[in-house]
DNA sequence: GCCGTTTTCGGCCCGACTGTTTTCAGTCG
């Protein structure tokens, strides 16, 4: 874990314990802000403070003089006196019950203060002695709600990977749509920004009868618990672990409640405090000026209000694209549907299910013009990996198809291991025979920076693509040690893309890096990895990456017609 | 604690919901 990320997290605690101890609301404001920036920062702030000083960190938006100090203080020292000061004033077991629904700093303090709770343990015992509940301010229903947060909390700790989120939401909407009385609906939410992961997931909807939607949305099948059903809004759990929300919204306040509940909260502060400067007022509601509502039943309205241009979802994080949207410098993001294959494959010949011919087929289907058969190499036995005499004939029957094929074609290619001393599992001679060579690190020594490896890797003219460049796995690993930003040096020096792998427990290259290598001018190439059909839908996926890095169409490997694409791989040897 | 074509001081997004109250505090998104 990087620094960014530690700091990020020390100043949330920090956060948490001024809040227990009920500091400022905007100095902990403060703090949470300093940690979402450091969070996703994709500098490190280390190389900030060497290269600048605590002069260059205030420039990072909400790192201000006093917090640029603490981070130097941290980087000089390991430890930052004002954060071990402010946390041994807090139990920190209670801390982490301040993610618990219903559980806020005040009632941890008062329970803290009045019942000499100083641990988990002991607050689930005033929970359930109903010594809790006599205390002011509290109740018998607010103690039953603190007790339902608690057990979900423990059942839906982690998030949820978008890619797991995502079949399931098509098959809510596409039930919700077969019920008349449903106008419009949509998701919101972290799920229609295509965040990699997702909290619960938020769905929108108008229609003529709330109470009927919410009934019919509460007892759609597989939904094992409801949580809420009123008239605008219904929560539910599906299949014991998706928590789903379900709002319904008058026709005339559908573009301003997309907007709204579409995040992310930080994008929609930044929008507010430019709609007060021009006196104006959003809500989910619409947009006003004074009593006089001036808009809201489309999205657009919002941002027009605001004399800028329509940001879609994926952008907004609140990471320039409200300047850019005002400056009408939006990127024009690629499209879903617009890609033109898949990048990344496998088949039955190593460790996958498909046959050549029925890659073909379902590349047709979808109206790619081609898809890349990328097996694993000879050294990669767990995968059944392809020796020499085996990879050719595979070259060979792809040539075949090919030459009878009218529509999409296939693409000769190999995942190739990068080996130990960054040379790789094939000799050129063979690399040059194939159409489409990505290189990837499939195993490493524990502690091992594998940087080296791959930045030697990236200097043989027959490597195009860099697979899965961080090895992380979203909901299990952390993936091997590299410095991702040499990486994009050297992608760009030699003229090498970057994979952003779609498999949704991968998602790799991530949004911020891939934006990082775009800025760099390095070219993205998505692939599913798929290992059988039913995996290529993720190429989706992969595209809510690239637009969350802010990639165009010319960003992209994928964009090439498959002759284009042919000559830009031969380009790199020359 | 951050920030500045309203400001170096005095603001900081804002409304809904819930449960506990009798005018509001706490929590959430």
């Amino acid at each position: 874990m990087g620094n960014n990320k530690v700091l990020a997290e020390l100043f949330s605690k920090m956060a948490d314990a001024l809040d227990f101890l009920g500091e400022n609301p905007f100095k902990i404001g403060a703090y949470r802000k300093a940690s979402r920036v450091l969070e996703d920062y994709p500098t490190e702030v280390e190389e900030i403070y060497r290269d600048g000083g605590v002069g260059a960190l205030v420039k990072i938006p909400g790192i201000g003089e006093r917090i640029a100090k603490k981070i130097a203080e941290y980087i000089e020292t390991g430890r930052i006196r004002k954060y071990d000061e402010v946390i041994s004033q807090v139990p920190q077991d209670l801390l982490g019950l301040m993610d618990v629904q219903g559980i806020g700093p005040k009632t941890l303090k008062l329970a803290y203060d009045q019942l000499g709770v100083r641990s988990v343990e002991d607050f689930k015992r005033v929970l359930s002695d109903g010594s809790l509940a006599k205390l002011p301010g509290m109740g018998q229903k607010k103690v039953e709600n603190i007790k339902k947060g608690l057990e979900l909390y423990e059942k839906m700790s982690e998030r949820i990977p978008l890619g797991l989120a995502y079949p399931l939401v098509q098959e809510v909407i596409g039930e919700m749509e077969k019920f008349p009385a449903v106008r419009s609906i949509s998701a919101c939410g972290s799920f229609r920004r295509m965040k990699e992961t997702v909290g619960d997931i938020d769905i929108l909807c108008t229609g003529s009868d709330g109470r009927g939607i919410v009934d019919r949305f509460v007892h759609l099948p597989g939904i094992t618990g409801v949580l809420a059903a009123g008239e605008t809004k219904g929560s539910v759990i599906f299949r014991d672990r998706y928590q789903v929300d379900l709002r319904v919204v008058p026709k005339e306040s559908y573009g301003a409640a997309l907007q709204y509940f579409t995040g992310s909260k930080q994008h929609n502060i930044h929008l507010r405090t430019i709609a007060k400067g021009l006196g104006l007022k959003i809500s989910e509601y619409g947009v006003f000026r004074g009593e006089d509502r001036i808009g809201g039943e489309e999205e657009e309205d919002v941002y027009r209000a605001l004399g800028l241009c329509w940001v879609p979802p994926e952008l907004r994080e609140d990471l320039g694209e409200v300047e850019a949207a005002a400056a009408g410098r939006l990127p024009q993001l690629v499209e879903y549907g617009e890609v033109k294959g898949d990048l990344h494959v496998h088949s039955r010949y190593s460790d996958g299910t498909g046959t050549l011919e029925q890659l073909l087929q379902e590349a047709s289907q979808r109206g790619w013009q081609y898809i890349a058969v990328c097996d694993h190499s000879q050294g990669a036995r767990y995968a059944r990996g392809l020796d020499v005499k085996r990879l050719m004939e595979k070259v060979e029957r792809i040539r075949e198809l090919n030459r009878s094929s009218r529509g999409a074609k296939l693409l000769a290619g190999t995942e190739v291991d990068i080996l130990p001393d960054g040379s790789l599992d094939y000799p050129d001679e063979v690399l040059q025979e194939l159409d489409l060579v990505i290189a990837a690190i499939h195993s490493w020594r524990k502690e091992e920076d594998v940087t080296e490896r791959i930045l030697r890797a990236m200097e043989n003219p027959y490597v195009h693509v860099i697979a899965h460049p961080t090895g992380r796995l979203i909901s299990t690993r952390e993936g091997y040690r590299v410095d991702v930003e040499r990486l994009i040096e050297q992608a760009a020096k030699t003229g090498t893309a970057l994979e952003i792998n779609a498999y949704y427990d991968r998602l790799d290259l991530n949004d911020l890096y891939v934006r990082r290598a775009r800025d760099q001018g390095v070219k993205l190439a998505i692939g599913t990895d798929a290992h059988n059909l039913g995996q290529l839908w993720m190429i989706d996926l992969g595209v809510g990456v690239a637009r969350r890095g802010w990639c165009e169409p010319q960003d992209l490997l994928n964009s090439l017609d498959y002759e284009e694409l042919l000559r830009w791989a031969r380009r790199k040897a020359g």
